[in-house]
DNA sequence: ACAGCAATAACAATCGATTGCAACAGCTTT
DNA sequence: AAAGCTGTTGCAATCGATTGTTATTGCTGT
């Protein structure tokens, strides 16, 4: 490092080699650090590397070993339910499974997808620039990840798993979730439920389904459903444009979304109805900020951070070519101060 | 996608070349739609390359043709002041940065690194593998960052310029960010002003700094300093350690972070403390989750979003050759429910 | 009928590192 | 002294696609 110089900069180990003296091969080994080049070779060719600064390719390394040290993290958009990265519950999961391989030492490849074509996965797995995949949501394209899973084991996806299912999921069990949401506000004494979000993908509507379930084992009518995409700019308006309706006909709130119980629970503040007072809410997911409002969110947990482990996991057990099954996990009640 | 056979799966180039009866350049011209082959063979071999589901391989492209289609989004993580990629600031502009990102079509490689020895930065940018960087933050790494870009131009890094500095930054003002926080506290009348965080890292410090700018000019005591650090566990813990001495000798707050003002906010309330009318509190960034507490938070604005948009628009002008400078934004006053 | 040209496709070098195999020196063993 | 090791190193094929150059074909113009 004090050496400023070092004008001749080294592309690639032939060069390397050359001035060392050596062929190609035994530069290969000795930066490699292989015990078949003679210790004081190893060390020359490694300290002639260090002093001009030679890095090898990694794209020819793996070109030519055929593994890359890097995971694919991809979110299949599919009826555009999630915009944007940016989205908390996506950013949220990304952060633990990013802590997660970053800690086994590989690096991550980012992706958001809309799958507007056949094959959009197929181009993903087939790229050769991956040593496996993780997806974030099936999305409505289960049959494309079915297709590719059948013969493509390093993938795991977060989602729900279905009987006859191939490939392997890491999920929560959403109905349940959506029964302990509906318990826990008949169980403070809310007779006139309602739900607020959408319904249109799976997962979601299992969270009504469930939420529907608790009411009828109550012998409540069913909860009446308010319609607010889960990802969008407009959120905000369309709570609004329920929330005259909400305050009328409803004393238990289940949302779909930590988001969206979020912003009913500010919508209802604003216009001074009490939480959990006069209505009380629950939310799903048990983002981190459903600790950090006030007042804090009563929530579904999914255990985003133990599903990212767990998918990891998973993961890295395909890849050595273990085979392993599908995880769902039960959503827990987590009690805080909206319900 | 009918044909549930198509067994003999090809792997190269060379064998759908052979298949076809042309040679593999023909056949690598026919896949990437060059004119220079006639249009009939050209759909006859895409024709066959879509039933086999063949794909070229990336790495050997890349390899080839030297450029990657990825960015690289790095972290370096000195003096270990962001703990983990889950950093609620990090993910947020980490979200920004891949929405613009990926809308450019390019793919994102995520680092999170530890710089315990001396070339970690070269080593990523040597690795053949990015056309381009991202660096959010400077940590306590400056040497090593203008060592790098003084011959590696497509790096833009998420900080400060400073006079006489080779590498391109985009960042806010922190000092003058810290001045407005003081400024609006002190508007309101507070008069015995406190901060809390820690101000180790550079940015931070001239948080501190512009705080107590206010104050000297508004003829205050210099702000008496609340130390917690900005990512741990121990977060909460830290400051409820201060909380009473807070309340006895302080009426309005600058925190050095958004998170950090949310917990202060809250163990305030736990306390029975009115916020802000007892004691005022400003938060810094402007994270997503400041819009969505209650009370909503305070804060200064480090325009995250923009930031973002400007650093990939750097990086791609940086890409293409053009020379861009650093970008200083104006933190802005953002007025909501704590100050 | 032949030079000249355009269109098309084959050939072969190339990107940069890895690795199986062969070669060689120096040594021991019989 | 021939045979057999062992420890090192060189040689060359290989990963799979890209692309400049060359060869072939068929056609036009004179």
């Amino acid at each position: 490092m004090t050496d400023g110089a070092s004008p001749p900069r080294i592309r690639n180990i032939a060069e390397l080699a050359r001035i060392a003296g050596v062929s190609t091969g035994t530069v290969s080994r000795a930066l490699a650090n292989k015990t078949l080049v003679n210790a004081e070779t190893r060390e020359r060719i490694q300290a002639l590397a260090r002093e001009h600064g030679f890095r090898p390719n990694q794209m020819a390394r793996r070109l030519r070993t055929q593994q890359t040290g890097v995971i694919g993290i991809v979110v299949p958009l599919g009826h555009e339910m999630r915009q944007h990265l940016s989205d908390p519950f996506f950013m949220t999961i990304l952060g633990h499974l990013a802590d997660a391989i970053t800690e086994n030492g590989y690096d991550i490849m980012l992706s958001r997808v809309i799958p507007d074509d056949e094959e959009w996965l197929e181009r993903i797995v087939d790229s050769g620039m991956l040593d496996g995949v993780l997806l974030i949501g099936q999305s409505d394209q289960s049959a494309a990840i079915e297709r590719v899973a059948s013969r493509y084991r390093p993938m795991v996806v977060w989602g729900r798993h279905m009987p006859g299912q191939i490939h392997c999921t890491v999920g929560v069990n959403n109905r349940a979730g959506g029964r302990i949401a509906g318990d826990a506000l008949i169980a403070r004494g809310c007779t006139r439920l309602g739900f607020v979000g959408e319904i249109d993908a799976p997962e979601f509507s299992e969270r009504y389904l469930g939420f529907a379930d608790a009411a009828h084992t109550a012998g409540l009518p069913a909860p009446q459903q308010f319609h607010v995409h889960v990802a969008s700019d407009v959120m905000k308006e369309e709570i609004a444009s329920h929330i005259a309706s909400i305050q009328a006909s409803c004393d238990g709130i289940g949302a779909v979304s930590d988001l969206i119980a979020m912003h009913t629970v500010r919508a209802l503040a604003d216009r001074g109805v009490a939480v959990p007072g006069d209505i009380a809410v629950t939310g799903f997911d048990d983002l981190p900020l459903a600790e950090q409002t006030i007042p804090r969110l009563t929530t579904i947990s999914q255990s985003i951070g133990a599903g990212a482990k767990a998918m990891v996991a998973a993961l890295f057990e395909r890849i050595a070519g273990q085979d392993v099954p599908s995880l769902e996990m039960q959503p827990v009640l987590v009690k805080r101060d909206t319900a």
